[in-house]
DNA sequence: ATTTTTAACTGATCTATGTCAGTTTTTCTA
DNA sequence: TAGAAAAACTGACATAGATCAGTTAAAAAT
């Protein structure tokens, strides 16, 4: 198990089309209209859902497609030539990853499914020719490149000047936003990772993950019961995630 | 002092043109032929040097052009709502940088030049434009905002699993290689950024910068002297740099 | 249902690096 | 060229968070 998803799996009809998905807004389908949408319709294959624990890119992977999620979620990660693994994101549904892989044609890092979860994936070349005839598409895609950007640029933020507190603060309150743009609870939502994944991916044990947690609960910003999150105090929250006083 | 430089200082010509600068193979340009070349040649404007502690241009200002580093280098760096400046990247002869405000219009960092600098500068509206007539164009702005991810991928795992002494031979070793790259020397080298820069880049204090660097030469691995760097063992500083016995 | 395994939590210590305080060196300025 | 200001270095000490060692709770497996 934990094999990548053999290419099979990603049957190349469904019923579902870009024009009736709910996630429109978010996905890099953004402000296409009806004949464009079917033009990107075209090229994109829908799959079966993926479960738990299975890779759905490898790094070291030759690089040939992209991917969007539609439901559920995944993680990023790279492993270091000493076996370390980096979380490097979380993904939910109208993210586009996998466009990294651009740059050398080797996937630079590797994607694994974190609940049950389904995807559109685009091949790189198809997606490209068509983004000369559609300038929206073509925009559409260097802005979600030049986002992650900015996105990684808040985690050596957070890497480099937040202590722990204000690191899961910040987590927790990225997260609530995100899923608020995504019609979800923005108070209330379910962690598909765990502790050690949290902490891995921003810098800290598992342990401190925990008491961090435990301390919110007790200073009354969140509830914590299990995987499920509350966010009481959100302004308190965010002032926390901003740090040190100002 | 430390102002946006305005527009004038940008002239619009110079005896300078993409065909016959040296960079050709590092910049935006790569693998352009000769009548390419001309097209982009057109839509580039060359300045004069800029001097140290300017900005060329500063977080919050409306996102218009990328700027490619011709001579000496810069920092980019983000100013958080607390006044916190963290620096995101240092760049030298050959990168093109300022891609990241395709997202939201806006620039989300600053640039500040470290030493006397000249940058091309392109108005993105006419570069993406460009793009569409010339695919290889294309490509390579894709590959370089995917470079740049991976780029900051790097930092990610950097300062979230590297001590001190990692940090530093991981930033000496990428310096290293970039200088080799542009046909500088790879053993020997001066630092355009101070203890401070390099310390707030790698998250640490310029304290234990010092000690790192009088340590790394006390073990033979490196010579300091004020801001020339040489490399004396690059293969234990490569050692080093991948952390953790393997 | 019961056992096994894994994840999460909590307390007691340790340590790498931050903080503070001062000196030396370099760079800037007049 | 001297004097001022900034950068770099170094030592003494403090501390946030890691590590270690266990307990408790929740999933998985039988």
């Amino acid at each position: 198990m934990n094999q990548t998803i053999p290419a099979q799996n990603i049957s190349a009809h469904s019923d579902q089309h870009c024009c009736n998905c709910n996630l429109h807004s978010l996905c890099m389908a953004v402000s296409l209209d009806m004949t464009e949408l079917s033009k990107l319709d075209d090229i994109v294959d829908r799959s079966k859902p993926l479960s738990k624990g299975q890779t759905l890119s490898a790094q070291g992977d030759k690089f040939q497609s992209v991917y969007a999620i539609k439901t559920g979620s995944v993680k990023t990660y790279t492993t270091s030539c000493s076996g370390e693994e980096q979380i490097t994101g979380f993904y939910f549904p109208g993210d586009l990853i996998g466009l990294n892989g651009i740059d050398t044609g080797i996937c630079p890092d590797s994607i694994k499914i974190l609940e049950t979860t389904t995807v559109c994936q685009v091949q790189f070349e198809q997606l490209d020719m068509l983004s000369v005839e559609l300038p929206k598409l073509r925009r559409q895609l260097l802005k979600t490149m030049s986002k992650e950007i900015c996105n990684e640029q808040h985690m050596l933020q957070l890497l480099a000047k937040k202590n722990a507190d204000e690191r899961i603060a910040t987590f927790l309150i990225r997260l609530s936003n995100r899923f608020k743009v995504r019609g979800f609870s923005e108070s209330r939502f379910r962690l598909s990772m765990s502790r050690h994944e949290i902490g891995n991916y921003l810098g800290l044990t598992v342990e401190t993950v925990s008491r961090v947690l435990t301390r919110l609960q007790k200073n009354g910003l969140i509830t914590v019961e299990n995987k499920e999150i509350e966010i009481l105090d959100s302004k308190a929250l965010l002032k926390l995630s901003n740090g040190k006083e100002d």
